[in-house]
RNA sequence: UGCCCGAUGGUGUAACGGUAGCACAGCAGACUCUGAAUCUGUUUGUCAUGGUUCAAAUCCAUGUCGGGCAACCA
């Protein structure tokens, strides 16, 4: 199944994807409203980005993208108490990676070619504060922040609402030059104070805040809100379609209040909401996430098993596949929970097209070819990819002894089970038929060894090769193997709902989401990169992990294969 | 409680007053030197009740259920 967005890579009009906001820009363009098409995404640099992040980074560029616009990469960094500069470089390095290749070409970048921060527009978003004093449409409030509260949960006026347009320029001249401590004073605007939309209730703009800022150092003591900032970024940058999560729906009156009460000369931004991902088997908090981390539940923000895009990343998982999840789960407001399958499927769909198909055994158990010479070797041909022929071939190393699946071999098979039994005859994939004649055992009873002869005609080009024998196993020649760690994730949690009813997600992290085992890998797997991605055949797909040294292999496992075979073992 | 938003198979989404379609998942089968991939077939759906209309998933009303907001966070 092709995805249209990635079949039409130069495409400047509106291809396939429909959703209600791509239908609004489509309209607009029609209009000829703006001049261009120009988005944002704005994470707040105050944590990793997880793929509900690219499903919104992936809904902004895809849309500057398919309209020939730009989108902006802005930091929303206007709360220095929990910014840092580690997640301003993770993000930037988060967004560029997903965007590679795709949509890099619609992203806008300052001179120095770095992200855009609000903090950058600190100068001119103070002068608009004041510009609202001047209209009379913002006071300085003197009350404390649990006056504040209660006076606006009640819709009742602040006593100082009427300060004259002097007192207030003077007062807030004063916050800006930290005559005062924090909290001791802040600015709002003169909306309606009771309002039934809370929002509107005369909205804090700036606070007092004595901190140093990731990105302005101590220029500032003073910081705007969100609300009043996150608009004028807007307006400042030119933005015109504004896309944020629903959370910020009833944020929107406000969003147009403040752009509408400034004289703006230029077309004004507008806002439009779709709802957030949630995933099966999945937290997203920001918090939540934190929280693994710190407590080293997971080994940091891109663990692979965490949701983050670092994560998902060392995990193997291409951007390619992430897109198209993001294209296919589509665009609205209903807050539903997307099954975790469609990303696997996502995944596997990608991976099978780019893998490399490789030998290896993860749970090896010792196979002897008693009528195949000792010494002996031979170089098999293999392919490299059933998907794609530009991929070529290489040369696999048989000899006499040889590992294969311990889960390829049962003593008792079960119903419909065609791998190796006694008796039985499997093929081993690129090589021979072999019958299992014996199985050896330790004195405790544990399976040793299994001895079998090969009909020595039957590989590729042979006599027999024609022969049908119902199973093909994988395998790799004992001598040659190279040992690999293999890290081999599962979700990290036991439920689809992890906080269902209120419950701890702590309590359904699933004990077995790693486990780290020692694999024999066909040789050619040592001069395995980091860019490639691996399928070990009949098992799953792999890559390389960043911890991986010049003598010592470490994969990842990013998905099993689909296991039609684990599902029909568990019927009765 | 007030305000805002939403509701289409198991899940996610399309249909913009005119045959309820797609994807994932499931099931059945074909093929297979990967029990993968591929291919074929297939089960299951418009929250409820009224109304408007020749015709309603779509428009209107009421109700039900679900989500969000009520931080000097974003």
């Amino acid at each position: 199944m092709s995805n249209p967005i990635e079949a039409n890579p130069g495409a400047t009009t509106a291809p396939a994807p429909s959703d209600f906001i791509r239908d609004i820009v489509a309209q607009h363009v029609v209009e000829k409203k703006y001049p261009r098409i120009h988005t944002r995404f704005p994470p707040e640099p105050n944590g990793y980005l997880h793929i509900g992040h690219a499903k919104s980074i992936c809904l902004n560029f895809g849309i500057a993208r398919e309209f020939g616009g730009t989108c902006n990469l802005r930091m929303d960094d206007t709360n220095p108490a929990k910014e840092d500069v580690e997640y301003v470089d993770s993000i930037t390095a988060d967004v560029n990676w997903l965007i590679g290749g795709w949509a890099d070409h619609c992203l806008g970048l300052t001179p120095a070619k770095a992200p855009f921060y609000a903090s950058d527009y600190f100068d001119h978003i103070y002068e608009f504060a004041v510009a609202l004093i001047k209209k009379g449409k913002a006071f300085v409030c003197d009350m404390t922040p649990d006056q504040t509260d209660e006076y606006r949960r009640l819709g009742k006026p602040s006593p100082f609402r009427d300060r004259s347009v002097t007192e207030n320029l003077d007062l807030f001249t004063r916050m800006k030059n930290g005559e005062f401590p924090d909290g001791a004073k802040i600015l709002r605007a003169k909306i309606i104070v009771d309002s039934p939309n809370i929002w509107l209730r005369d909205p804090l703009l700036y606070r007092i805040k004595h901190t140093d800022h990731h990105h302005t150092g101590s220029k500032w003591c003073i910081y705007p809100m969100y609300d009043f900032a996150h608009c004028l970024s807007d307006y400042i940058e030119g933005i015109t379609h504004s896309i944020c999560t629903l959370e910020f729906e009833v944020h929107r009156p406000l969003y147009d209040w403040i752009l509408e009460n400034l004289d703006l000369p230029r077309a004004l931004p507008k806002q439009y909401e779709f709802a957030r991902l949630s995933l099966g088997y999945t937290i997203m908090s920001k918090r939540k996430l934190m929280q693994l981390v710190d407590e080293n539940l997971v080994t940091g923000w891109d663990d692979p098993r965490m949701p983050t895009i670092s994560g998902i990343r060392r995990r193997g998982v291409r951007p390619e596949a992430l897109r198209n999840f993001a294209y296919n789960i589509g665009i609205t407001k209903y807050n539903g929970i997307t099954d975790v399958s469609v990303l696997e499927f996502a995944i596997r769909e990608d991976l099978n097209k780019r893998a490399l198909r490789r030998l290896a055994v993860l749970r090896p158990i010792k196979v002897v070819i008693t009528n195949f010479a000792e010494g002996k070797i031979e170089e098999l041909d293999a392919t490299n990819s059933p998907e794609d022929e530009t991929a070529g071939k290489r040369k696999v190393p048989f000899s006499r002894e040889l590992y294969i699946e311990r889960d390829d071999f049962a003593e008792v098979p079960p119903p419909k089970f065609f791998r190796l039994k006694p008796g039985g005859e499997v093929r081993l994939k690129y090589a021979y038929i072999i019958k299992c004649e014996e199985v050896v055992k330790d004195t405790s009873g544990n399976i040793t060894e299994l001895r079998c002869t090969a009909d020595l005609d039957s590989k590729t080009g042979g006599a027999t090769s024609a022969r049908k024998v119902k199973g093909t196993i994988h395998w790799v020649s004992a001598p040659h193997a190279v040992d690999a760690e293999v890290r081999l994730y599962d979700r990290l949690f036991t439920e689809a709902e992890p906080e269902k009813d209120g419950r701890d997600f702590k309590s359904v992290l699933n004990p077995k989401s790693l486990e780290v085992i020692t694999a024999k890998c066909e040789p050619s797997l040592k001069d395995a990169k980091p860019t490639e991605r691996y399928q070990f055949e009949r098992m799953a797909y792999f890559a390389l992990d960043l911890d991986s040294q010049p003598g010592k292999l470490v994969f990842n496992r990013t998905i099993t294969l689909k296991d039609a075979w684990a599902k029909e073992s568990q019927k009765k």
